[in-house]
RNA sequence: GGUCUUAUAGCUCAGCUGGUUCAGAGCACCUGCCUUACAAGCAGGGGGUCCUAGGUUCGAAUCCUAGUGGGACCACCA
């Protein structure tokens, strides 16, 4: 068989993934073995791959098929979820690019359109998941919407509420005025902004323009038209819903404001000036404005004072007909004219540049209007409780520990949950109002009927009912995603969710650990009394090289698919996981996807020399191959006890690092070359097979970084049934480590790269052999593997006088000498060998300073005492050695 | 403003209980090589005031304090 000296991803990829499906090694069934199970994160329905996904479902990849080969029953359940508003969203857009508004359709009909469009863009995200590998167990793929999950929804809420946790009542809420919902505190985003604070003039009702004068400390504003208060605000055009002014009791300067009654500017209502601590002396002039049905903390005031309230806008952001003025008008532009409209009436005193903090909507990035509006809410008190202690107590576990703190602080500061919203795709509240007022709630209309009947007492039909036109919080069924999966809400204690829940792993970023992560913990405890998974997997978020969040605006996020087209699946996973420490962000750069590809030809190349290989079977094996298979074995296992150790810390990008390092250092340059017969010479068996066994194992180690290409050669080193699949292979256990051997072999590795490093100073052919002498207790063991890798043709003890024309170097305290004949430059040996005793002198000085020190020998450990002591000897016995050398060579 | 987190090579990061695994890795860089699996490669090499200033200690990259510079989250300022 002739093979390409480059590997070509792309003839083998979809192959392997449709070998994989076909066999259904993906899939999952309960029985005897230990369960591993991971729920997907649900991506957006009609999303499309960014790199975020590709690093999480990269994670999650590695994750679950080493699980599987580790033997466990591994599953991996996939799935999208509606995303309500952002769906929404595109489908309102996509509506009114056909001219088509929602506001003309029935919620039927919108309910149509939007199916369609989830049936035309949805699931192509996780088609491209596929092109990464993605072991999934593709039956089981739910939606946060299908049957099952929809039924537990419902069921749930309904429970919460017969349990009393959710009520339903008018608050102020995070309204969106362009998608008209309401929004939880988590789905408002505040950024910082510049913006004007206006000064505007409030004159003192029934003030005769004389007035007195201000007392000691007071500020009192006075022009031809009479005394006035200066309030600062941000949002003038808030003014037409003023119902008080308030100030602080215990400040001076507006002392004699205090039971006056002022003119709103423009409006010309008359509102009391009110007195409360709430307001900061120092800001502005100490005189704030209330609005009660449009800021939260006015509110606040509006309850405590009795204020009445005057909701000045419609639900898109224009100004009401209760505001009297600028009717119909959007917001925004309301401002801009209001400042003009102050400013000719003589009510603006001034204005000055600010920077504030303004909420957005997370999904349509339009500025949220504070309104006071009937909502659900999902009261959060012994949901936040039940969620804490398991994290706190590292129960179940974060990687890294540093989001309890952020977990802790939410929920210790938590506020109820907003769940309903005013849209159509979601989870219609199963709240169903009576004719005659009140409301009752059911899973099914029948059973609201019921109840119904009874509560009014009377004879009511279907068509009586009226239910709820809101839909619930998407969150509000992602929340119970590691349950209803498995139907554990509809049909608890049922034979899935007792096997597979609680899950093991969950991977996500944290953005999402207040929306989702959370809550899950939350419902987890509530519904199946357990948490929903063992450990908390947060990634970082994927930027560009520079440090930039990728973003569709900015265009510095590649198109994943091209990437792994480019680069082929396994080089885009080698390059995420290489760029991704846990919990750091991820600079991703190209880059490492190259050197992923690279590392992936390494692979191949090394699969074609082994491959290329002839067997004799009458060859005996060499020493040196006998040595070098040996050796390798133990490093093996030592490697594959390290990487043992750091998935069991989560460090995944280690792992791939030992793996690496494993292969292309100590297996390729060192084992390979070590094994390698002579060019177009045969091999021995022994050898030949155990090379082989060892590529079969690092192929193993490397399948859930890279499943395509060991999947391939895992193939390719022999026939194998239809059944035998590396992804379903077992991992080999890491078996006891002989110190002693890997270390012989690395004091062995050093002498070799000494004399390849005398050669390349000296300009020598590695054809041209040396001989090699040595002082010192070298192990003989390994030296058929210095002959062979280094050219030397024999290796001996100096007994005597080498003569003077030698190369010398150390190894630790082992001294290496070549004989070089002619080759030698006995002024250049000389400054080197003066070099090294300048340096070994300093150091010398520090190991005797230590020594020396009265408190460092008493109070060091002995060991470290002995150390130093063991540090000094080897210092002077080296720096005794060279100088006998020069003597020599002089 | 509060809480947390971080500063080590040009870049991205390891460095556990303070001491020979103590200054490391990968990439990048430099110098030789188209040597017979691999130039997507091989063999070598250079490179760090461990942010700054104090402190604890016989001994600090490591522990403490302060400062400075990053980052994250939360929160109230009209």
């Amino acid at each position: 068989m002739e093979l390409a000296s480059k590997y070509n991803p792309a003839d083998v990829e979809s192959k392997w993934y449709q070998y994989w499906l076909d066999n259904g090694f993906f899939k999952s069934k309960p029985d005897g073995r230990e369960p591993y199970t991971i729920v997907i994160p649900p991506p957006n329905v009609t999303g499309v791959l960014h790199m975020g996904h590709m690093l999480n479902n990269t994670i999650q990849d590695i994750l679950v098929r080493r699980a599987r080969m580790l033997g466990k029953n591994a599953c991996w359940v996939p799935g999208t979820d509606h995303a309500s508003i952002a769906t929404e969203a595109k489908v309102v857009n996509k509506l009114a690019q056909q001219g088509i508004k929602k506001s003309d359709l029935s919620r039927e009909e919108f309910l149509k359109h939007a199916w369609a469009w989830t049936e035309e863009h949805g699931g192509i995200i996780l088609k491209q998941l596929r092109k990464l590998g993605a072991s999934c167990d593709w039956d089981r793929t739910g939606f946060t919407m299908d049957e099952t999950r929809s039924k537990s929804v419902i069921k749930v809420f309904c429970d919460l509420y017969k349990k009393g946790l959710i009520y339903r009542g008018v608050r102020m809420v995070n309204w969106d005025p362009k998608a008209l919902t309401a929004l939880s505190d988590e789905e408002v985003i505040y950024k910082e902004e510049h913006s004007k604070l206006f000064y505007l003039k409030y004159y003192v009702a029934e003030d005769d323009g004389k007035g007195e004068t201000g007392a000691e400390g007071e500020v009192v504003h006075r022009d031809a038209k009479g005394r006035y208060a200066v309030v600062a605000t941000t949002r003038p055009e808030t003014i037409m819903g003023d119902t008080a002014m308030c100030i602080n009791p215990k400040d001076p300067k507006n002392r004699w404001l205090s039971g006056k009654k002022v003119i709103v500017p423009l409006v010309n209502r008359v509102i009391p000036v009110i007195e409360d601590e709430y307001v900061d002396i120092e800001f502005g002039t100490g005189c704030l404005k209330v609005t009660p049905a449009h800021d939260v903390n006015d509110y606040m005031l509006g309850e405590k004072y009795n204020l009445t309230t005057i909701d000045i806008f419609n639900d898109n952001g224009t100004i009401s007909q209760a505001a009297g003025m600028y009717v119909g008008q959007d917001r925004f532009d309301v401002r801009k004219q209001i400042e003009i409209d102050l400013d000719k009436a003589g009510l603006l005193e001034k204005t000055e540049a600010y920077t504030n903090k303004v909420g957005y909507s997370e999904r349509t990035n339009v500025v949220i209007e504070p309104k006071l509006s009937m909502q659900w809410f999902l009261k959060m008190e012994h949901l936040a409780k039940i969620a804490l202690e398991p994290v706190m107590k590292d129960e179940l576990k974060f990687f890294p520990p540093k989001y309890k703190n952020t977990y802790r602080n939410w929920l210790e500061n938590i506020k109820d949950w907003c769940i309903s919203r005013q849209l159509w795709w979601g989870h219609r509240i199963p709240a169903y109002f009576l004719p005659k007022g009140g409301y009752v709630v059911a899973e099914t209309a029948e059973e609201a009927l019921a109840l119904a009947k009874e509560k009014s007492g009377k004879e009511l039909k279907l068509s009586d009912l009226r239910q709820d036109e809101d839909c619930l919080d998407t969150w509000f069924s992602s929340w119970l995603w590691p349950i209803s999966l498995f139907d554990g809400i509809n049909n608890p204690g049922n034979e899935e969710i007792k096997y597979y829940y609680p899950t093991n792993d969950l991977v996500t970023g944290p953005d999402i650990i207040f929306f989702w992560v959370a809550r899950m913990i939350m419902a987890g405890y509530e519904y199946e009394g357990d948490m929903p998974f063992r450990n908390v997997y947060f990634t970082g978020i994927v930027r560009d090289k520079i440090g930039r969040k990728m973003s569709k605006s900015l265009g510095n996020s590649p198109d994943p698919l091209m990437l792994i087209e480019k680069f082929g699946a396994d080089g885009v996973r080698m390059g995420m996981m290489l760029s991704a420490p846990a919990g750091n962000d991820i600079l991703f750069d190209e880059a490492l996807c190259e050197q992923g590809r690279n590392f992936n030809n390494k692979i191949w190349n090394a699969f074609r020399l082994v491959k290329g290989w002839e067997v004799n079977e009458q060859l005996a094996q060499p020493a040196s191959a006998e040595i070098a298979t040996k050796w390798f074995g133990m490093q093996l296992n030592k490697t594959i006890a390290e990487i043992n150790d750091c998935f069991e810390k989560y460090r995944i990008s280690e792992a791939l690092m030992a793996v690496y390092k494993l292969f292309w250092d100590e297996f390729s340059s060192w084992y390979l070359e070590m094994v390698k017969p002579a060019y177009q010479q045969p091999i021995d068996k022994a050898t030949y097979e155990k090379t082989l066994g060892y590529f079969e194992t690092l192929l193993k180690l490397l399948h859930p970084f890279m499943p395509f290409i060991t999947e391939e050669l895992y193939q390719a080193i022999k026939d194998r049934d239809q059944k035998d699949s590396i992804m379903v292979s077992l991992l080999p256990k890491a078996e006891e480590v002989c110190e002693k051997k890997i270390s012989r072999m690395e004091t062995t590795k050093e002498i070799i790269a000494g004399i390849r490093n005398i050669r390349a100073e000296k300009g020598i052919s590695p054809r041209e052999s040396f001989e090699m002498y040595y002082k010192g207790d070298l192990d003989e063991k390994n030296n058929a593997v210095i002959e062979k890798l280094a050219n030397v043709s024999k290796i001996e003890k100096a007994t005597g006088d080498l003569g003077g024309a030698t190369a010398t170097f150390m190894v630790g305290t082992i001294e290496i000498s070549i004989p070089l004949g002619n080759n030698i430059n006995v002024e250049e040996e000389v400054k080197k060998m003066e070099e090294e005793i300048k340096y070994l002198e300093g150091f010398l000085v520090s190991v005797n300073k230590k020594l020396g020190n009265e408190k460092f020998v008493a109070n060091a450990k002995p060991e470290v005492v002995e150390n130093e002591r063991k540090k000094k000897a080897d210092a002077e016995s080296k720096i005794a050695t060279l100088k006998a050398n020069i003597e020599k060579m002089k």
